[in-house]
DNA sequence: GAGGCAGATCTTTTT
DNA sequence: GATCTGCCTC
């Protein structure tokens, strides 16, 4: 299904599942993947609203390969108590292998080294495949310390985020009966958001649906943002080479925002060039116009938004939970959080990860973590020696070296440390009295039977941690940090309470450690609180709220810097603009400030060029640095406008993406890829061109794109773009409304918002002209 | 070994 | 701005 933005895609995916079930498929064999367990929650909720509970499985593509993981760990060298360790972790155990080989780090940053080996795994490369990009020296460290990392986390019993994916999909691909046994079992597939799969996801997907291709996917590829992840598009462009029986469903009909917002966003995101075309469809009336406002400063900004919705809520008109404030980056919310905070205005941050991010809720979550899995030394070097135990650096440097020598775990070389030289008599009975407690406590932890409220209690007493917190009255509010770690008691009494094994090796501890870990920024959003909700565009993705204002939108920010002079992030970034306005119901307000503080220091930019991008009849500029006579703004609006009329051109016939239909190229790499820029030149030219074409097409990346603007413009001479124009009282035909009469327009030129009355039952609808579903009746 | 301080460093987006 | 690092002193 390829559906836009406020399709209905929830609802197709939720209605086919009870469909499914209804028809007598067992749940058991469904399996619906989503990117955020705040997405299966949903799903879950309303499926049983339509067939009542299932035992079918929903969850993210992290969380099902975690439950396969733990049934098959040995398949891969683990155990089924294996850790899952968060991006910190990882990054320290990484830290610590570079450092096992003498590495130094000083000229490649680590987080660098771990982004790279985290892309490569997700494009599956292996470490002996791995091959480092010439000239890029966090490449060649990758290349050496990759390897050493991964028989790190092997010897610890444990897995990285990335893992997760590529141990299943490895599995998948070495071990052709288990595969077809999984297959089997798993039937029934469907995955959302299908356009930010990656190659690893794929090859999960993939190995899953060979013998039972009953293989559901929604996505729209404008609304990718996950390029940077390894999420390609191409899944969906090869969907159909893979599965030669696929229908596709185009879902255009937008059922969400008003006709403004939605001119605004496609407007917008007709100039990119590597798209399918997509019309946007809606009944909805115009509504206001979208709302472009350049103030004077960032305080200015956030002031003036606080100031709006503290009126809207004076005056009655909104609620707290129908705004939404959208940013690029999570830095960006501190000023506006001032703001709200001074009017009294209730809002919500929506950054999750705060909470199991904090050191407190760390270390309570390393000991059980190692309780579960005593090899897990990542857990061991967190609370080894909180509360102080006298254990300090120059002893953990022995004992990690010396546990290296063995080959044996740190709590196993802990056990021993009494014996080990070089470690003092003090920090050694430290060390085997911290191993003592351990056995107590996992003495405890045994048995599927105990709850790990209790266990967590007891760890938190028995460690002195309590303890410690309780005594910090001082500085930095020990007080607080004791209440957010009673507050993970609670969640695990919580846990606990409604925790079903699923299956007979299904543990409590061991699921509560899994949903810990896979905790995503937005899970810990709650539609139900009545607050303003501030998140990052990312976030925001399937989400929408009567009023959305996006915020910080200059040069530098949102695109953000490290993007512009890269096309395709270019693009990237226009379509996390495209998903930031597509999030608004009644009311889009987007904004730029002249001068801001960020980061600590005060920069002066730009308006961002996606701002004159989606200047249009749609929109209103306003605001105190808005140019007088609109003139300046006006101009450079216009000029954007001749390229957005090449572009849209491009995506003028909505036909381009239907199956097989549509011209595709192959690359280099055997991909097969849609560009529309072909789709441009070839709707003008005759059909026998099509097999050659120009090489200029053929090219890709930054190439292609400088070659792209003056080609294409060049080319645009000799080829007369087919340019219709409508009036008032003109009859039209739509392919699948019939005949009617247009009796109103909003708005000049290809964009313009026209009014039709079709003759048939088909009513009063609302089109973008230039798009080409409208035919002149004659 | 613990704790405190100054200076350096680095800042996209996330399962 | 915030956090981490290395260095210093007790």
């Amino acid at each position: 299904m390829l559906a836009g933005p406020g399709s209905g895609k929830t609802r197709v995916v939720t209605h086919r599942i009870a469909h499914l079930i209804s028809a007598g498929v067992p749940a058991e064999q469904i399996v619906a993947l989503s990117f955020t367990n705040k997405a299966a929650d949903e799903m879950r909720r309303r499926v049983s609203e339509l067939v009542g509970p299932q035992p079918v499985e929903m969850g993210t593509f992290h969380r099902f390969a975690a439950r396969l993981l733990r049934k098959n760990a040995r398949l891969v060298g683990l155990t089924s108590d294996y850790s899952i360790l968060d991006p910190d972790d990882a990054g320290s155990l990484l830290k610590r292998a570079a450092k096992k080989l003498g590495l130094s780090l000083t000229h490649t940053p680590i987080d660098r080294v771990a982004g790279v080996i985290s892309r490569a795994k997700n494009e599956l490369t292996t470490p002996e495949s791995f091959e480092p990009r010439w000239g890029r020296p966090v490449d060649e460290v990758a290349k050496r310390v990759w390897p050493a990392y991964q028989q790190m986390m092997l010897e610890a019993n444990s897995v990285d985020f990335d893992d997760l994916l590529v141990h299943i999909a490895r599995m998948l691909i070495d071990n052709p009966d288990l595969r077809r046994m999984l297959d089997a079992r798993h039937r029934w597939i469907l995955v959302d958001e299908y356009q930010d799969t990656n190659a690893v996801q794929y090859c999960i997907v993939r190995g899953l649906s060979i013998d039972h291709p009953n293989l559901a996917v929604t996505g729209d590829p404008d609304q990718a943002i996950y390029g940077w992840r390894g999420a390609s598009i191409r899944n969906i462009l090869e969907f159909e080479r893979d599965y030669p029986s696929a229908t596709v469903v185009k879902l255009e009909h937008n059922y969400r925002s008003t006709s403004n917002i939605l001119g605004t966003a496609d407007r917008l995101i007709a100039h990119n060039s590597r798209r399918k075309p997509k019309r946007l469809i809606t009944d909805a009336a115009p509504g206001s116009p979208v709302r472009i406002v350049l103030d004077a400063s960032s305080h200015d900004e956030a002031d003036r938004i606080a100031d709006e919705i503290a009126q809207a809520l004076s005056d009655g008109s909104r609620t707290p939970r129908d705004f939404a404030i959208l940013f690029r980056t999570n830095a960006l919310s501190r000023s506006l959080e001032v703001a709200l905070r001074s009017r009294g205005v209730p809002y919500q941050l929506v950054r999750g990860l705060e909470f199991f991010k904090r050191r407190e809720i760390r270390d309570a979550v390393a000991w059980l973590r190692l309780l579960k899995n005593p090899r897990d030394d990542e857990a061991l070097l967190r609370v080894v020696n909180v509360p102080p135990r006298g254990i300090g650096k120059q002893s953990l440097d022995r004992l990690l070296s010396w546990a290296s020598d063995k080959r044996v775990s740190l709590l196993e070389a802990a056990a021993e440390a009494a014996r080990i030289p070089g470690i003092s008599k003090r920090s050694g009975t430290a060390l085997v009295q911290f191993a003592r407690l351990h056995g107590e406590l996992a003495a405890q932890a045994g048995g599927p039977t105990g709850s790990v409220a209790a266990l967590l209690d007891a760890v938190l007493e028995k460690t002195g941690y309590r303890r410690m917190l309780a005594e910090d009255g001082g500085d930095e509010g020990g007080e607080d940090r004791l209440a957010n770690v009673e507050e993970l008691v609670t969640a695990a009494r919580q846990f606990g309470e409604t925790f079903q094994p699923t299956t007979p090796d299904d543990d409590a501890l061991g699921s509560f450690l899994e949903t810990t870990a896979l905790v995503a920024d937005t899970d810990v959003w709650d539609a139900q609180e009545n607050r303003v909700s501030l998140m990052t565009l990312h976030a925001s993705k399937g989400l929408e709220f009567p009023v959305v204002y996006l915020v910080a939108m200059e040069d530098g920010i949102l695109p953000h810097e490290r993007s512009i002079d890269q096309p395709e992030q270019m693009e990237e970034e226009r379509r996390l603009v495209f998903v930031g306005i597509t999030r608004g119901r009644e009311e889009v307000h987007a904004s730029a400030a002249r001068m801001r503080d960020y980061r600590g220091t005060r920069r002066i930019s730009a308006p961002s060029l996606f701002l004159t991008e989606m200047t249009g009849t749609e929109t209103v500029v306003t605001g105190t640095e808005a140019p007088a006579s609109a003139a300046t703004w006006a101009r450079w609006g216009v000029v954007e406008d001749d390229y957005a009329q090449v572009a849209s051109d491009d995506s003028a016939d909505g036909t381009g993406a239907a199956p097989g239909g549509g011209p595709s190229m192959r690359r280099p790499d055997g991909l097969v890829l849609e560009l529309d820029e072909s789709d441009a030149y070839e709707e003008h030219a005759s059909p026998k061109k099509k097999t050659e074409r120009p090489a200029s097409a053929r090219r890709r990346g930054l190439d292609a794109a400088i070659e792209r603007a003056t080609d294409l413009a060049s080319r645009l001479g000799g080829l007369q773009p087919v340019k219709r124009t409508y009036e008032m009282g003109q009859r039209v035909r739509h392919p699948e409304y019939g005949e009617g009469s247009i009796c109103g327009i909003s708005g000049t030129g290809p964009r313009a918002v026209g009014t039709v009355i079709f003759d048939g039952p088909a009513g009063t609808r609302k089109f973008i002209l230039g798009h080409g579903a409208l035919e002149p009746a004659d």
